[in-house]
Formats: C-alpha cells, structure tokens, sequence
DNA sequence: CGCCGGATTGATCAGTTTCAAGGCATGTGG
DNA sequence: CCACATGCCTTGAAACTGATCAATCCGGCG
C-alpha cells in the first residue's frame, strides 16, 4: 500500500461491483494525492488514463514521518480531509442531481482544475466521465450535445471543449 | 468549527441544493466521529434526529493537540480516513446500485453497526432512508414492502424490523 | 374519539437506460 | 494514396426503473 502524487498525467480511481459496473470516485490531476483510504474489503483501484508520472511512498514510511514531524501530520490530515469534502461533495451530485446539473458540474469542475489553456482539454473518455457521474455514456454525450445546440460550450474534437457560458453553466449546476 | 463524538443518540449529516433536494453522507451512531471535513463552501449540515448526547473538540483544539501528540495526530487521520473510506462505498452505492440494491446494503450496514438486539430498531424515518439512498421514500417503502412480501425481513411497527435471511440480503447488496 | 404525522399502496409519468445503427477520426497495409 | 479496420463518439427509438401525484392506512396522543 502506497500514497501517490501525481507530477504529469491523470489518474482514475474507482471501484467495481461483480457485474462490472463501475464508480469513479475522483480523477486525479497533477499535484493531486490519492492512496489515503485503503480499504482493505472493498478495494480502491487506481489507473492511469493518459501516461502519467507519479510521485509515491509507502504507507509505513510516511507514518513514521508524520510521527515523527507534526507539520507532516498536520498536511496529512489536511489532504484527507479535502479528498473526504470532494466525495461528500459528489454524493450529493451522485444522489440528487440530473443529467444535466451533473454534466455541468462536471464541466466547472475540469474548468477549475484543468488550469491549461482557454480550451478544455479532457483526459478522459466519455466512459470515463459517465462512471464518474453515475450515468451511461450515451446520456452524457446527448448532454454535452444538448448544451453545445444551446450554446454553452464548443466543440474541436470530442474532447477539446471550450465554454461558451460559465454563467448558465452555474445556473444549471443547481 | 467543532468536531463532534456521539456517546448517544444518532445524527445524520447531508448537504441539500436550493431547491430542498437532500442527500444525506451518513448517520452517525454511539462512538463515531464526525465533523472532520468542514466545508466553507458547502457546509455539510448535521442534525440529531433522536434525543442525541454528544462529546466535542474545537478544531482548533484539536489541531493543538495533534502538534503535541502524534498519537493523536495519527488517531485523527485514521478516523477521516474511515470516514472516506464510507464515503467511497457509499459513492458506488449511489451511482451505479439498483433500488433494492440500497435497501439491502442499508439494511445490512445498520445491522452491523446497531448491534443492540436481534431487531433492528431504526432511529430515522423512511425520508431519511430515502434521502441516504438517493431514493424517494416511496421506493424505499415500497422496496421494504417487497422484501417482506419475500420474507426477507419482518415489520413490528415501521421502525423495527428483524432480518429472516441476511444472506439473500448479501446476495441483493451484489 | 378524532386528529396528525408518518407510512403504505396505487396509477401514471418521465428521465434515463438500453438496444441498435451510423459517423468520424486515426492508423495500417496493400 | 486509397481502402479498410478499429475505437470512440453521436444519434435514434423503444423499454424500464424509479419518480410523481394522490388516496388511504396506521399508530400515538391530546
């Protein structure tokens, strides 16, 4: 068991159910942590969807360093304790929101951490981005679809997207 | 900001959109926890739902002692970690399990986690169970009603149910 | 006894999924 | 250089699960 940052690339953690069906919990960008909760029973799997370039430590290690550092502690709490308020975060979008209020704020949420150009350049395929909104594929292309005839967002390949309108995207993010 | 340990009663914490929509992120029973990721932004809100008694730090106390005592400081992770963890879980549950799916890995995580008697004597109403599921209570009334018809489950009153037959409850939870 | 909130049950509706077909790139080999 | 295969994405039509609307029931309590 170990504890990742990434330096370049992006991550997907997620779990499984028998019959294949999938929950993406995060995506992880660079600079980001994951590894934090290992679950033992339910495991947490982690994969890389571009070649991504990794920072780790073993779990042991950096207990003994936190033990022996409060400031390393410190962080570490800090670092669970915002991966804790992104999955609480996402329950509520999981549990409560539609389609549409979903894609939209998946759409903010990459705006906001994909600090890159103007264009939104995805990591991720539309699998990918259905399993970490709990809906099908096909629902989140016809959504992005839907939001491109409106006027929202542009495409340059399916997954070059630039936003029209940060403001009703918001709206829509309920 | 406070930090809170029940010593009894129960509490459900959630977050909730404008419009009323609710999710709740867990019901938290005698001995745990909660309070650990606190969320400027969307404050996650938390409630006793029976006569509830509780113990509480200021974080900023806390933080203190973590400085002081790694210990503590190691307590402290491991406990937002567990909570993580639940969140993680409960994400699978919300994004890709089917109604009757919910029911039963509810049923089965408060059977562990009530270990009073033979009955479950559940301490939240149907909306409640509802609002964890990201069900409406219909459903979940509805789904309690199938597992009963199945004798998968008895009623003496809504509240207190006993489980005839976890291991098809486990089959459910898939 | 009658009220009241919570729970159950029924009928219909709607959003999302499922199933299916077609399009658009990209890359490979003839 | 073009034909064709492949993977990913889009679009359409039908089906289904769970939501919504609505009525009734039950249990506790004044």
């Amino acid at each position: 068991e170990y504890i990742y940052q990434i330096s370049t690339g992006a991550v997907r953690t997620f779990k499984m159910l028998p019959d294949g069906r999938r929950q993406i919990g995060a995506f992880h960008l660079p600079g980001d942590v994951f590894g934090l909760a290992s679950g033992t029973v339910h495991p947490l799997t982690a994969e890389a969807i571009v070649e991504t370039r990794v920072h780790f430590v073993g779990r042991r290690c950096l207990e003994r360093a936190a033990a022996a550092d409060a400031a390393i502690a410190s962080r570490l709490w800090a670092t669970t304790a915002n991966s804790l308020r992104h999955a609480e975060d996402h329950m509520l979008l999981l549990g409560r929101k539609t389609a549409v209020e979903r894609v939209a704020a998946f759409l903010l949420e990459m705006d906001r951490r994909l600090t890159s150009a103007k264009m939104l350049a995805l990591p991720m395929s539309r699998r990918d981005i259905a399993d970490y909104l709990g809906l099908t594929l096909e629902t989140v292309s016809r959504t992005l679809s839907q939001l491109h005839a409106q006027g929202v967002l542009d495409f340059s390949g399916a997954r070059q997207i630039t936003l029209r309108n940060r403001h009703s995207l918001n709206n829509l993010n309920a």
